[in-house]
DNA sequence: TCAAAAGTCTATTACTATTATAGACTTTAT
DNA sequence: ATAAAGTCTATAATAGTAATAGACTTTTGA
C-alpha cells in the first residue's frame, strides 16, 4: 500500500494521463524469469560434463530467488515432467530430459501461459477477442505476426542452445 | 471476487501445481488493445480516401470498448502526441501524424509500456536484473533476441501497413 | 534407529496494478 | 442558450502475482 500512498498523495487517479507507473505488460512474470534461470542453471554441464542435480537451496542463493516460491515452481515444473527430483538427504532435482530436449517455448507456457500478445493468435489457448470480424481483424493479423516470432524464437531455442552460447560468449570474453 | 471464491472452493491456494489460472502474462493489456484497435480504426481511411474523424462513442460502440475507459486511453494517446481532437459540437479525435508515420510500436510503448520481455534487455527502460553477471547471463541472451523481434515487427508495422493488410485481406475474400 | 537433509503439499497473506465507473467541468457549433 | 463533444480528477471493483508459513514425507547414514 506503500506506493499506491505515495502517488494518491501527489494526485494518483490521473496517472493514466501523466505517470507511466511501472506499467510494463508484455514481459515474464518473476515465476517465469526464475523458472527459466533455475531451469539454465539446471542445464548447465558441471565438472563431469553433464547436466547436475541441484537442491532448491543452492539453486536459490546462486540466484537469489526466495526459496519458498522457487520451491514451488519447481515442482509445477517437475508436475509438468521436465524436471525429476529426489528426496531425502543428497536429493535435489534434475533434469528429466535431454537439455536439447527441453524448448524455452515450453518452460514459459507452463510458468506463464500462452505465448501470444492477444487470445485471438493463440494457438495453446485460443479465445475469440470480440472483434466484429476476426478475418480482417488488423489488430490479429499484426498480432499473429509477433506472436508467431516469439514462439519460433523460444520454441526453436533449447536449454542446451543457451548453455552452448553462454560458454561462447564466456570465452570469446578470455580471449580478450 | 467471483472466480477467486470457484477456486478457494475446490482448494485454491494450490493452484500453482495443479491449475493454470487465467494464466496469460506476455501479452498486451486491454488498454493496449484498445488503444490499438481505436488507432487503427482512426487510420482507416473512410470513403474520401483519408483517415477519419470519430468520436469516443462511434469507436467505442463498434469496437465494444467501455466508453469511458477508451476516454482515458484516448486522450493518453493524445499527450503522447499521437491525436490531435476537437471539443464540441461536430468533434472528435483523428490522427495527429500521417498513418505511415504511426508505427504499432510506439503506441504500445506508450499504453503498456516497454516490449522487453525483461527489463535487462529493455532499450528504453533498462534495469539490472539481478544476476550474477549479466555479460553471460543465459535469460538475457535468449530474451535479447526476443525483445529484437518483437520490436522489429511492432516498430517497423505502421498503421498505414495495417490498414493496407486487412483492405488487401478484404479484397481476397471477395475474390473468392 | 534416529536425526538431519531434502522434497511435498496445502493454506494464507500482502501487495499491486488493471480495469472500469462516476461526475463535474470546458469548449464549440448552431 | 442548448446540446454535443472532449477534459480532468477521483474512486471503486477486481484479480492475480509474489511471497511466506508450516506440517508432512522420504531418504541417507552415523
Amino acid at each position: 500500500r506503500n506506493r499506491l500512498d505515495n502517488i494518491q498523495a501527489l494526485n494518483y487517479s490521473y496517472y493514466y494521463k501523466t505517470y507511466n507507473i511501472n506499467r510494463h505488460y508484455m514481459r515474464l512474470s518473476k515465476r517465469g524469469e526464475y523458472g527459466l534461470r533455475a531451469m539454465i542453471m539446471l542445464a548447465s554441464p558441471g565438472s563431469d560434463g553433464h547436466p547436475p542435480v541441484l537442491q532448491i537451496r543452492e539453486i536459490s542463493e546462486r540466484e537469489r530467488i526466495p526459496a519458498k516460491f522457487l520451491e514451488q515452481i519447481l515442482l509445477t515444473l517437475k508436475n509438468a515432467g521436465l524436471l525429476h527430483s529426489k528426496m531425502g538427504v543428497g536429493g535435489g532435482y534434475h533434469l528429466a530430459r535431454l537439455a536439447s530436449e527441453i524448448s524455452l517455448g515450453h518452460i514459459v507456457r507452463i510458468l506463464d501461459g500462452p505465448l501470444a500478445p492477444v487470445k485471438c493468435v493463440s494457438q495453446m489457448a485460443y479465445e475469440p477477442c470480440g472483434c466484429p470480424d476476426e478475418e480482417t481483424c488488423g489488430l490479429r493479423l499484426a498480432m499473429g505476426d509477433v506472436r508467431n516470432s516469439i514462439a519460433e524464437i523460444l520454441d526453436g531455442t533449447s536449454l542446451e542452445d543457451v548453455t552452448r552460447r553462454v560458454s561462447e560468449v564466456r570465452q570469446s570474453i578470455q580471449a580478450r
